[in-house]
DNA sequence: CTAACTGTATTATAATAATTAATACAGTTA
DNA sequence: TAACTGTATTAATTATTATAATACAGTTAG
């Protein structure tokens, strides 16, 4: 399901929670899907239980899953509040990014030629 | 010149190296300025000199800032082999942040206004 | 020339963060 | 009942970060 780097300097439950949050954000996992188990996970990793465990704790109180005991963990349907914070933050980045991006003599328009190109793949 | 952000997780070399690239992005550092020197703003941040060096070492590495022995450090010219990989990571970093706006359900308007809010600014 | 400044390097230590390990408990499910 | 879930806890280990204390060689202003 997901691939560590290990040359990647960040710690392991990190790099599980970012590329956790791509995939739901890719919508390749949707809302109710079951993820693998703390357990499972980790033997897929060859890491540690306690590892995936706090990622998966973080994942839970940032609201992109759900974990019901005994039962497992799944992703969680996008909730006003993620949504929200989400928003704000998103914005704040989107706008450094341009501003690097002007900086680096990066012509409008190529910007604009890239958010066409992600909001077409919608339509599939 | 800088200011560090102690609630944040990240370690202070890595926050200083953030804070002077975007210095040099924002232009309000331009090449051959002379920046602080180790100890002294090692003194202003009332941290070690050590995590200075290693954010400078790293800094000069990235060829955001070169330093000429005794004599200080300085913003360096933008190089084109920083150019190329800054543009590809850009690239990338943008593309996702789309594709996380689009999952939020931001409009694709909203985008092109907030990189035309931006990119207007370059005339002043 | 000298005093005070530069970058750079080194080694040791302390402090903090990340990871592993080994369990345990309570609930679910086939 | 056996095998699975999430969750919690405590301890130990390892890795990373930061500090401390120096040292050296070169520059620069007085």
């Amino acid at each position: 399901m997901i691939q560590l780097d290990l040359s990647d300097h960040r710690p392991l439950y990190e790099q599980i929670k970012e590329k956790m949050k791509e995939l739901i954000i890719a919508e390749i996992l949707k809302p109710d899907d079951k993820i693998p188990s703390v357990r499972e996970m980790a033997q897929q990793l060859t890491i540690n239980p306690n590892t995936i465990q706090r990622a998966y704790r973080d994942l839970e109180t940032e609201r992109y899953i759900y974990s019901v005991r005994a039962k497992g963990s799944f992703v969680a349907p996008v909730s006003r509040v993620r949504e929200k914070t989400e928003n704000t933050e998103l914005t704040d980045e989107m706008e450094n990014l341009v501003k690097r991006a002007r900086f680096l003599g990066i012509k409008k328009e190529t910007l604009i030629d890239l958010i066409d190109g992600v909001y077409e793949k919608k339509e599939e």
